[in-house]
DNA sequence: AACACATGTTACGGGTCGGTAACATTGTCA
DNA sequence: TGACAATGTTACCGACCCGTAACATGTGTT
């Protein structure tokens, strides 16, 4: 009974889970450190002995945001064993609630786009996450049986971006509240046609 | 010849303009006043003669910004006098540019996400300016002979602005490149079926 | 008890930034 | 020329914030 009730995790953990949700609500240039420490029940000094800087602890955030992304690929496979298909419909679905619940690990754009044209080391992972998150997708959609996967993938990943800023600034009633609808329309646009209509303006030319 | 030639705007009408840049590129908590005014090749005390504080020409901006894009109807109108379908082509042609070209005045939203839980001052005029454009575009869509043009908007609107976001943080070759592509897509399958998935849906049920 | 170690507390330095004050400069009009 | 308004220049204040130093407080181990 060393550790006798992990009841509380660890300061560490504790100051990325409040930089993460503080990060996303107030972006990274407008919460403080301070504030961070405080919102984690700790204080400035244990976060900088963890956390060499505030780049440092942005850094560790989107680490961990991007194993969270990660796992969601095997949920899915263990929620739908074999069936493509349905875990297309259980990501859209899901992105749904990411997007309309404030909580989602989506955090990676917000952060990406608050360190344009910055030099940052944290663009490398951001990058990196973003383009196995897309592999994993365009898999998924091949799967299921679409053939222009790529683009299919694309066009879920302009709407589920879109409808995260749509939430916030134009609120929960604004078209983000049609996303799932959206998605699944454009999902079965693509599944009736595998030819699509990219194929038939090349066929008109 | 008292004014002989307007080469250069006022210093207002420069400060705004470059603020406008500015706030677009490094945000609004990224670029210091004393940055605009310089930009502007003006200072920071007659920045603060025409607008009382920061947040002040921020609503400058806005109000700029909002105007603009309350032209884009009348261009459209002019471009394909009578013909709704082609100027909602031509929308979604120059929203394509809007997206890849960095000088568009879509900065509302990223006035807007930056301004989350503020209760900033410049949240009504960004809310009433994209209700407006909601609105003209959902007139467009009607006119164009789409049944459900609000929800045609709704997608649009997400499209648009996810392609935004993903061009700024994953670059050119990112989602963000087909957007033109995928919202003809969408268009076209709003068109092809009047009697849209939704009703199709409520039938199953 | 004694020690090592992680954590908490307080205070401070250096820098940036929003905003103001006082003064100098330019240009226009009578 | 003289008056007046708009603009430019410099300096400064106060607030905020990142990061560090020095010290105090536990906590577990031997």
């Amino acid at each position: 009974m060393t550790i006798p009730a992990k009841s509380v995790p660890p300061p560490r953990e504790r100051i990325i889970d409040a930089a993460r949700d503080l990060f996303r609500k107030h972006g990274i240039r407008g919460i403080g450190v301070d504030a961070i420490a405080d919102a984690a029940g700790s204080n400035k000094m244990t976060l900088y002995r963890h956390f060499g800087s505030k780049d440092d602890l942005l850094i560790a955030c989107i680490e961990k945001a991007s194993l969270e992304a990660e796992s969601l690929w095997e949920e899915l496979e263990k929620a739908h064993p074999g069936d493509a298909a349905a875990q297309l419909q259980d990501w859209v679905r899901r992105a749904g609630e990411f997007v309309t619940v404030d909580h989602g690990n989506c955090e990676l754009l917000d952060a990406a786009a608050q360190l344009v044209e910055s030099n940052h080391p944290a663009h490398y992972l951001i990058k990196e996450s973003r383009r196995t998150h897309r592999l994993r997708l365009t898999q998924l959609c091949r799967n299921a049986g679409i053939a222009e996967a790529e683009l299919l993938v694309d066009a879920l990943t302009l709407l589920i971006e879109g409808a995260r800023v749509n939430w916030r600034c134009a609120g929960a009633d604004g078209p983000s509240s049609r996303f799932v609808e959206v998605a699944e329309m454009v999902i079965k646009a693509f599944m009736d046609r595998p030819v699509s209509c990219v194929a038939h303006r090349l066929e008109m030319q």
